[in-house]
DNA sequence: CTTCAGACGTA
DNA sequence: CGTACGTCTGAAGT
């Protein structure tokens, strides 16, 4: 036998197991991987991908695994700190450890666990034998102690950056990055030392000078010898540090003859018990992909190779058969042939209307994965932006793989055989049982190709909003690699929607090819979206949300889009002269602060304020910002002007600093106002954003249109540039007061609470006349002021100490205020803490509608962490339930305004306000009808109070 | 050219 | 050491 040369052909895959877990939780999002047992499962995603990615990629011949095993190791004797961080390792991921050794044995791969020594020991020991039997040898770690192992037959495979591109570590890339030998390495790491196994380091010196000085000295005992010669701080650190670095170098030296009872030759695999695997993967919920993907690197040997390499790939996925279309009939045909659904006829138009009746029908009528089964996906590509909207393609793709593609071109309203009639028939009936992805989205580029968009059955973005409301995909493949673990291709991922693809440009040279290309894309992308709905109703199903999302959110979607292409109207000359006002006295204020400071001091770069006020004029530092330097916020600069009444340069240039922040932030506030308004038509197009807030709220962007300044009369004045347009006479502003108060009071069941809204009273200055046990006549102002921040910062989870920080009393009080108010509120704290521990129990809290937030931080080791998480739960429903019931109303108000047929149109929503644009003789019956809407958008234990206010302006219309 | 921190606007 | 957002800016990374 030649047998050299069949040693030579063989390939021993080292991993460390604990390593590669660590890498694989950190990476993936906890939150995203869980069974419904409410296991954890992204480690062992993590873990079984890359292995699979690393089989299929390097074929090995041999593999074998190195865990820790519990309990110290000769280096905890020697150092007892060593790894003290890791045994902090949370219980999500320490549990997932056992899965993943299940998963290695019914994959036939051998596992090493050897007590009183470490992962890596083993693997210095299985890499060292792999080489002696001439194999070649891969060590798969994020640790780097597997350095030192490299040389020119083991190459470590080190995670980059992102987990999963791998680094193939040789000598030569090892000597590129460190300027170290491989086997100078770990002389370099006992002077860095090693944050992650927590083992301190030199001060001071890092990798570069830790590399500089072994290549003068020769390496680790060269220096050592002549530690009294290196001079500067660094030199003395060392010196200070010989013996940490002497015994940092003990411990990091694997041990690499380890008597493990193994040969290498035993160490082959793909003796796949694919019944156990099989059962493991229904366990774990992994998607059909994941298991396939797998068992197929696993079973990838060279000898069942050749015999079954037929038939798997190809039928997994079926590509759309693309059909051509030209005409108005042939789309009709087309349509009718593959969007007809077979059984029990699709619903009728007309019926869908009829729900607005049945309106407190309240069952989980059907189910949403019976009528996503039979559904159609639509998929436009185009400019999704408010006022600037338009569309370049139409992709339909049925049910029974069928698609076909238009671009604009060919439906354009004045194309000749009238395509655009087709299309506008084909959405008029079938759209209804479609499935989209960003149904607002959506409307606004069928709208700029004059199509209207009736609701349709499903919106895989509003879907997966629900499902997971704290991540945000950016795209479809995004989503599709979030909830379906199937990778796209880098360059599909970034847009949505916006293919900047020209399809009539034909001339150009391979167009044909990009076309082709481009098409393929479009039918990718459409099929994604067809996998996300069929994923996504289910859940939507077991979780009872389909409520949640057909009589809420996706009507939602439908009123903001309308809100956003009507924008809201504004007097550009008005925001000119309060720019250059602001700008004049923004540049004043600068001049004086430049004169005083005697330097042009960058007043917007908190980094050279801190260098002029701290040690140029020796002030006084106050609080210390996250991240070590001393804060320039305005509270602090407030605080430091007051103490500073002595010192007239300080003084002077704080008050001008003061002065300058905020008129600069008011300028900067109009100019972004100004540079959003659209020229077509004078009006700010905000862009609502409906699955960004994890609450439920919605959120406003490009420009933010809810955070127009309100608290001081001077910002308020911005509002006073929002005017009605053309046709219009006013502005209705109509708000909510204290949502989230009756929310608790409600929820809670509290009936001092209840009464206390109930009773119409000043509500807070009511509520302290029972917190005090005082006449509600000899409530004073403070104790007013004081009881209703209490009331506030209940829903926010707020401490004694901020409460005491807010008002400026000592924590005692704050503490005597805190219980005083729940003795009169019982049931307020009952409650308050019902929703952190059924959050704690259950995973998640839930809205008055349904609506879910996950709190994996609940269960943190990590008392800050925790914290957080607890007051998020506790906030979420209470915050949520707000936002709910805001849709419910604006939804209701803006579909009774339509049916009156009034032309007056809400136009913004600033969380618990609506704005609306009336129009001349509406003015009452719109308020009357808007106000209705939102007091009676749901009926609970106390009553939802709703001022309004008309004016000329959105700031007179304020009440 | 992109990303982070700090600041600050809203409910 | 109170929740939820978006935007601008300077500074430092690529």
């Amino acid at each position: 036998m030649t047998s050299q040369e069949q040693k030579d052909d063989n390939t021993l895959l080292v991993v460390d197991g604990h390593s590669l877990a660590f890498r694989a939780f950190f990476a993936l999002p906890v939150e995203s991987f869980s069974n419904d047992a409410g296991q954890s499962t992204n480690a062992v995603w993590g873990f079984s991908t890359m292995l699979a990615q690393v089989i299929e990629s390097e074929h090995p011949t041999h593999l074998a695994v190195a865990f820790d095993v519990k309990g110290g190791t000769f280096r905890n004797e020697m150092l007892p700190q060593y790894k003290g961080t890791r045994d902090a390792a949370p219980e999500e991921l320490l549990s997932q450890l056992p899965l993943i050794q299940d998963l290695l044995r019914s994959l036939g791969v051998t596992y090493i666990e050897k007590p009183g020594f470490e992962g890596d020991d083993v693997i210095g020991t299985l890499a060292t034998m792999g080489e002696q039997a001439g194999f070649r040898t891969l060590v798969l770690s994020g640790d780097r102690d597997a350095f030192q192992l490299v040389d020119e037959r083991i190459t470590v495979l080190y995670p980059g950056h992102h987990f999963k591109e791998l680094k193939h570590m040789t000598p030569d890339a090892i000597v590129e990055k460190y300027h170290v030998t491989p086997v100078q390495y770990p002389e370099l790491a006992a002077m860095r030392g090693e944050t992650a196994d927590n083992i301190p380091g030199v001060p001071g010196v890092g990798d570069g000078f830790a590399a500089k000085w072994i290549n003068e000295y020769g390496g680790l005992e060269g220096i050592l010898e002549h530690a009294d010669s290196i001079g500067g701080k660094k030199g003395q650190a060392l010196r200070e540090n010989i013996d940490q670095v002497r015994l940092n170098r003990k411990v990091n030296a694997l041990v690499r003859d380890l008597d493990l009872g193994v040969e290498v030759g035993d160490l082959t695999f793909g003796d796949v018990d694919t019944d156990a695997a099989k059962e493991l993967f229904a366990k774990l919920q992994f998607g059909e992909r994941t298991r396939n993907r797998v068992l197929k690197a696993f079973n990838c040997m060279p000898v069942a190779d050749a015999a079954q390499e037929s038939t798997p790939d190809a039928e997994e996925e079926p590509d759309a058969v693309l059909d051509t279309v030209s005409t108005k009939d042939e789309l009709m045909r087309w349509a009718h042939e593959h969007l007809v659904t077979v059984s029990g006829g699709r619903e009728d138009p007309a019926t869908t209307g009829a729900e607005e009746h049945g309106e407190q029908g309240d069952q989980q009528s059907g189910h949403c994965a019976d009528d996503v089964a039979q559904s159609w996906i639509l998929s436009a590509e185009g400019d999704d932006r408010p006022g600037r909207a338009s569309c370049a393609s139409l992709t339909f793709m049925s049910a029974d793989g069928h698609a076909v593609i238009l671009e604009a071109s060919a439906f354009s309203q004045d194309d000749d055989d009238s395509l655009h009639e087709g299309v506008a028939a084909v959405l008029d009936t079938y759209a209804s049982q479609a499935a989209v992805h960003g149904y607002k989205e959506h409307s606004h580029m069928l709208a700029s190709a004059h199509l209207p968009l009736p609701q349709p059955v499903l919106d895989t973005k509003l879907a997966g909003y629900l499902v997971h409301p704290d991540f945000h995909p950016d795209s479809v493949e995004r989503a599709a690699e979030h909830f379906l673990q199937i990778e796209s291709p880098a360059e599909s991922k970034s847009s949505s929607t916006q293919g900047a693809f020209a399809f009539d440009d034909e001339t150009a040279e391979g167009n044909d090819e990009e076309r082709r290309q481009h098409e393929e894309l479009l039918l990718r992308r459409a099929g994604l979206v067809y996998k996300l709905a069929r994923y996504l109703a289910p859940v939507i199903d077991e979780r009872r949300q389909l409520k949640l999302l057909t009589d809420i959110e996706m009507p939602v979607s439908s009123t903001l889009s309308r809100m956003e292409s009507y924008g809201a109207a504004i007097d550009g000359e008005r925001l000119v002269n309060m720019r250059d006002q602001f700008a004049a006295d923004a540049r004043q204020a600068q001049e004086l602060a430049w004169e005083k400071a005697g330097t042009k001091v960058n007043l917007q770069s908190p980094k050279q304020l801190q260098q002029v006020l701290f040690e140029d004029m020796g002030l006084r530092h106050s609080r210390k910002t996250k991240s070590g330097s001393y804060t320039t916020n305005a509270a602090a600069l407030q605080d430091m002007y007051l103490k500073s009444v002595d010192n007239e340069r300080a003084n002077t240039f704080l008050g001008a600093l003061l002065r300058h922040r905020e008129t600069n932030k008011l300028k900067q506030i109009v100019q972004t106002l100004l540079d959003a308004v659209n020229p077509r038509d004078g009006r700010i197009h905000t862009t609502f954003e409906q699955t960004v807030a994890a609450t439920g709220r919605l959120s406003s962007v490009d420009p933010n249109l809810q955070n127009i300044p309100n608290r001081n009369a001077q910002g308020r004045e911005i509002r006073s540039a929002f005017v009605p347009g053309p046709g219009f006479i006013s502005l209705l502003s109509s708000d909510y007061s204290q949502v989230e108060l009756r929310i608790m009071a409600d929820l809670s069941g509290d009936e001092a609470l209840i009464e206390a809204f109930r009773s119409g009273r000043d509500f807070h200055k009511y509520v302290a006349s029972l917190v005090y046990d005082l006449p509600v006549d000899d409530i004073t102002q403070d104790q007013r002021s004081h009881v209703k921040a209490m009331s506030y910062g209940l829903a926010y989870g707020l401490s004694t100490y901020g409460l005491a920080q807010q008002l400026r009393i000592s924590p005692a009080a704050a503490d005597v205020l805190k219980e005083k108010y729940f003795a009169t509120f019982g049931k307020v704290r009952d409650y308050l803490e019902s929703l952190v521990d059924t959050a704690r129990e259950k995973g998640y809290t839930e809205t008055m509608f349904g609506r879910r937030r996950y709190f994996p931080g609940l269960k943190s080791t990590n008392r800050q962490a925790r914290d957080a998480a607890e007051r998020g739960a506790l906030n979420a429903p209470i915050q949520g339930s707000a936002a709910d019931i805001m849709k419910i109303a604006m939804v209701k108000a803006d579909q009774e305004l339509i049916k009156a047929g009034l032309r007056s149109r809400i136009i913004l929503q600033i969380h618990d306000e609506l704005v609306v644009e009336i129009a001349d003789g509406e003015q009452e019956q719109a308020t009357r009808l808007v106000k209705d809407a939102m007091e009676h958008a749901v009926e609970i234990a106390v009553p939802l109070d709703v001022s309004t206010g008309l004016g000329d302006d959105w700031q007179l219309a304020a009440h």
